[in-house]
RNA sequence: GGGGAUGUGUUGAAAUUGGCAGACAAGCAUGACUUAGGAUCAUGUGGUGCAAACCGUGUGGGUUCAAGUCCCACCAUCCCCA
């Protein structure tokens, strides 16, 4: 064996060694003090990974090591989100069977983790296409389908308690607390129809069903929804941006189809509660909360031809209302719609009909709309307004109608100003109270956060920072209107028209739509030859007959969104082989919630909102007992391609790694070079772990001439002498203390790179002891030791290899790792700065006890400070304790 | 338009959270060594200056004995939401 560090020869005996012993699986639940730590689990492309894949997987890695390493039981495992359009689309491109593609993809996926020495638990590997895996999907789809939210008991509840309560009650104890209940708008649609017991009891069951779908939350219902031309397929609210497609990039139209979805709005208020209670990057918590979008405000009626409810966050302008608008879409417009107005206004509608969300709320549009011939009365003053219809509102909004102030609204005044309609000012800015308002001179519509507000009635002379919360009393007061919290957030809509997903477990029978009993899981994908989409937006499944067609009735053929599958993964990890049950509930009690979950943060909210929600679920109908599946999260920053690009501005910036630019560099070719080791030191060296950095191909030499130096030092200590220096046994032990402490400090506190230097100065002055005859000493003997035992979760086959190497048994990482020994950790002596009116002029050395006098005497001695005052008396001597002492003068 | 992040040597970056700016690396330069190895060892490396010294963390102000760090305004880049 060579004496010298050549990991493409110890790495591959230790990782098959490791692998063999089962070195890193986790015991079962226990009395051990757990860690779970978890990736965001991949989809497994065809193109393999690259280095900045392992940005993340490298050190959650050596946390998963170190905590092993300090005595937890560590449950760490990987899993491929392998259902989805990507691998469907690259099977119809490759005319493979996905089937076949998901094998060899992620197959692919574990040859390159185990490459990189990532000690996962293989025994926990799931993937999420497999019928084991998916028959659970199905399983809690059937319990969310088979719940409603109450919101008197603010949970999910049975449907069968629904269905009890509607045949002696009906609806109306629902629907009378949803009404005097701000927060719970948006539970249960208010499109629902009420019904009264003895309507219910003498319902079909077809009908009841029909009816149920109102509640359930788990449901299905025609909507307009969001069409990517390109995959042939619907997309969620959330995987649209900028009006694209988050995939395919293709521009969304619109399309209205039967879709199922999942009630997330019934969570809302928890969503953005259960916050408070999760370690999380603020950023993420921002953008969820931002995309739940809560606001408070009132819900007022306006009554004349019809009677038209509006909610606003700013009910206090409603002085200021001059008009109304109502959405194209609206179903009051054919009612209230005068005869001479009917058809300019059905043109209009058409018109709209034609055009997207975005054209529609574009910034700098030209306003567009009809006026109806009708009027309603403004609650507030009696006056009568006009009734308009104009794009710029829509349907999914609110209401679907606002009244409109075009004094204070800026889509407001433009349509105001187009149309020739009033504008009064209600909201005048501090520093003009005194002035006459005057309409004539505004460019653009006051959006009043500050002022005082005026012209309005009771609330005249209000500052605009209360005046809401006075005109929700007051308009409550008055019975006029009712104080609403609003949710931006809409239904999760998970349905999807391909083949390559999990199944929904539901048969549309004579009774309408039935859950396919648990005891009938999986409903598994048939295989087969053709599985293109259909541009009509039917599943492909449609097409084939031996899955459609059961004894009970013409099978679901949309399959889940693979959010679905990426809702629970990380609890199946707890318990991954039951084929009983989804899990354990001891596993998952001691398992959950995961204590470090690592990802990007492209899923701020999308994955991270909805495997939330089904936590919520599952924890009100006891299947869980956590409320939030990610104790802590973290994210990783991106690694760019190393190559420096120019653009047409002359600007320089780093592109992605990606196959079709040609600039990918993998793990792979890396350790070719290097060895796994290396690559694995220079993932966490390479700068801040949340930063966005370019590779560069040159940091990798620099952490290999790193790891044998540590080499060198532990096997052959006395080559190679450098110049003799000082470096006492004193010192080598603190620096030994110091490092251990620094090591877990920036660890856990995820600061990977600075534990690579601390880490490289420890060796650093394992030299310079050297130098200093320190070798064969104690202290040189501890110090090696916990150098190896330190160097184990970042360098775990070079670690390993030491350990064997220097006589000990396997395995290194199994042993305890060190106790920083505070005490010897301290320093004894410390440098003090002198400084003169803020800079630098000299500096003493003092015991690390010595008191202030002592330390200010002598830093007033020094040559250097002397310099600087002379004959002056100083003003002012200020000590700050074992750091600095500073003269004013 | 709103929200957020970032801005430090030639490069990646660090700075115990208000206390020596540039740790640790990369690169470069000079020298030593030879078991010619992606070697190793030594020294240097923010700018100006012969030096003393001065300047220096995107820009401009402010607070403080002391500011990369706190406050105000602005600029640039990136990311989210509209």
């Amino acid at each position: 064996m060579s004496d010298r560090y050549v990991p493409q020869e110890i790495e591959p005996k230790w990782q098959a060694r490791w692998e063999a012993d089962r070195l890193y699986e986790s015991q079962p639940s226990g009395d051990k003090p757990k860690y779970y730590i978890l990736d965001f689990y991949p989809y497994p492309s065809g193109e393999g990974m690259s280095v900045g894949h392992a940005r993340n997987y490298v050190p959650t890695d050596v946390v998963a090591r170190y905590y092993r390493m300090k005595g937890y039981n560590v449950l760490h495992p990987m899993g491929f989100d392998a259902f989805g359009l990507p691998t469907e689309n690259a099977a119809i491109k490759l005319k493979a069977n996905p089937h076949d593609l998901n094998e060899r993809y992620s197959a692919n996926y574990v040859r390159q983790y185990k490459l990189m020495g990532l000690s996962y638990d293989w025994s926990r590997l799931l993937n999420s296409a497999h019928d084991d895996y998916y028959r659970w999907t199905q399983w809690i789809f059937l319990q969310i389908f088979n719940s409603w939210y109450d919101p008197r008991l603010d949970k999910a509840a049975p449907i069968s308690d629904l269905e009890q309560e509607l045949s002696t009650h009906g609806s109306a104890l629902i629907f009378d607390y949803i009404d005097t209940h701000a927060e719970q708008v948006g539970v249960i649609t208010k499109a629902t129809p009420a019904v009264s017991a003895a309507e219910w009891n003498a319902m079909s069951r077809r009908d009841k069903n029909a009816y149920l779908m109102n509640y359930r939350m788990a449901f299905r219902t025609e909507t307009q929804v969001n069409w990517d031309p390109v995959d042939k397929v619907v997309v969620a609210d959330e995987e649209v941006e900028n009006g694209r497609a988050w995939r395919s990039q293709a521009l969304v139209e619109k399309k209205v189809i039967r879709q199922w979805f999942f009630r997330i709005t019934s969570y809302a208020d928890r969503l953005i509660n259960d916050l408070d209670t999760v370690d999380w990057p603020e950023k993420i918590v921002k953008m969820q909360r931002n995309w739940i979008g809560k606001s408070e405000g009132a819900e007022v009626r306006f009554d004349g031809s019809a009677s038209i409810t509006v909610y606003t966050t700013r009910p206090d302008t409603l002085w200021g209302a001059t008009f109304m608008v109502l959405s194209p879409e609206h179903p009051l417009v054919s009612r209230i719609t005068t005869p001479e107005q009917r058809e300019a206004v059905e043109k209009y509608q058409a018109y709209a009909k034609g055009e997207t969300e975005e054209q529609r709320t574009a910034e700098h549009k030209e306003k567009t709309g009809v006026f109806t011939g009708a009027y309603v009365t403004n609650p507030v003053n009696g006056e009568s307004i006009p009734v308009w219809v104009a794009d710029y509102v829509l349907m999914g909004y609110g209401t679907g109608a606002i009244m409109a102030v075009p004094a204070h609204d800026q889509r407001d005044f433009e349509f105001a100003r187009k149309f020739g309609l009033p504008i009064k000012i209600v909201v005048m800015p501090n520093e003009q109270i005194t002035a006459t308002p005057s309409v004539e001179e505004m460019t653009a519509a006051y959006e009043a956060n500050e002022g005082v507000m005026v012209n309005s009635g009771p609330m005249t002379g209000v500052p605009a920072g209360e005046s809401v919360h006075k005109t929700i009393a007051w308009l409550q007061e008055k019975g006029i209107g009712k104080r609403r919290v609003n949710y931006k957030i809409r239904a999760w809509l998970i349905s999807r028209q391909r083949y390559w997903g999990t199944p929904i477990p539901i048969v549309h029978t004579d009774d309408g739509e039935v859950a396919v009993d648990a005891s009938a899981l999986p409903v598994r994908l048939p295989d087969v030859a053709n599985y293109e989409p259909t541009a009509t937006g039917e599943s492909p499944l449609a097409n084939i007959p031996e899955f459609v067609n059961t004894p009970q009735g013409r099978r679901e053929t949309d399959t889940m969104a693979t959010w679905a599958c990426s809702s629970w993964y990380y609890m199946r990890f707890s318990d991954v082989h039951n084929d009983k049950i989804p899990f354990d509930p001891q596993e998952i009690a001691y398992w959950l919630p995961v204590d470090m979950y690592v990802g990007g943060a492209e899923h701020a909210v999308l994955h991270l909102l909805y495997s939330r929600m089904w936590t919520k679920v599952l924890y009100d109908l006891g299947v869980v007992p956590f409320i939030e599946p990610f104790k802590s999260l973290r994210n990783q920053g991106l690694i760019l391609s190393p190559q420096k690009k120019v653009d047409e501005k002359g600007r320089e910036y780093y592109e992605k790694m990606s196959k079709s630019k040609g600039n990918v560099i993998t793990p792979d070719e890396v350790i070719a070079d290097h060895g796994a080791d290396a690559l694995r030191g220079y993932e966490m060296f390479i700068s801040d772990f949340a930063q966005t950095v370019p590779w560069n191909t040159s940091g990798v030499p620099g952490v290999r001439r790193w790891l044998e130096r540590v080499w060198r030092i532990v096997l052959s200590p006395e080559e190679d002498k450098g110049q003799t220096t000082t470096y006492t046994g004193r010192d080598l032990r603190r620096m030994t203390h110091q490092t251990i402490q620094r090591y877990e400090r920036d660890l856990t506190s995820f600061s990977f790179n600075t534990v690579v230097s601390a880490l490289m100065e420890f060796t650093n002055a394992l030299y310079k002891a050297r130098d200093a005859g320190q070798y064969g000493s104690p202290e040189w003997h501890e110090a090696i030791d916990i150098l190896v035992h330190l160097v184990a979760p970042v360098a775990p086959h070079m670690a390993e290899e030491l350990w064997q190497r220097t006589g000990h048994a396997y395995s290194i990482h199994q042993e305890p790792f060190p106790v920083a020994d505070a005490v010897a950790a301290k320093d004894d002596e410390i440098t003090i700065v002198v400084q003169v009116n803020g800079k630098v002029r000299d500096r003493i050395t003092v015991a690390v006890n010595a008191d202030e006098q002592t330390v200010q005497a002598a830093a007033l001695a020094t040559e250097g400070a002397q310099r600087y005052i002379g004959t002056a008396t100083p003003k002012m001597v200020r000590y700050v304790v074992g750091r600095l002492v500073n003269i004013v003068v």
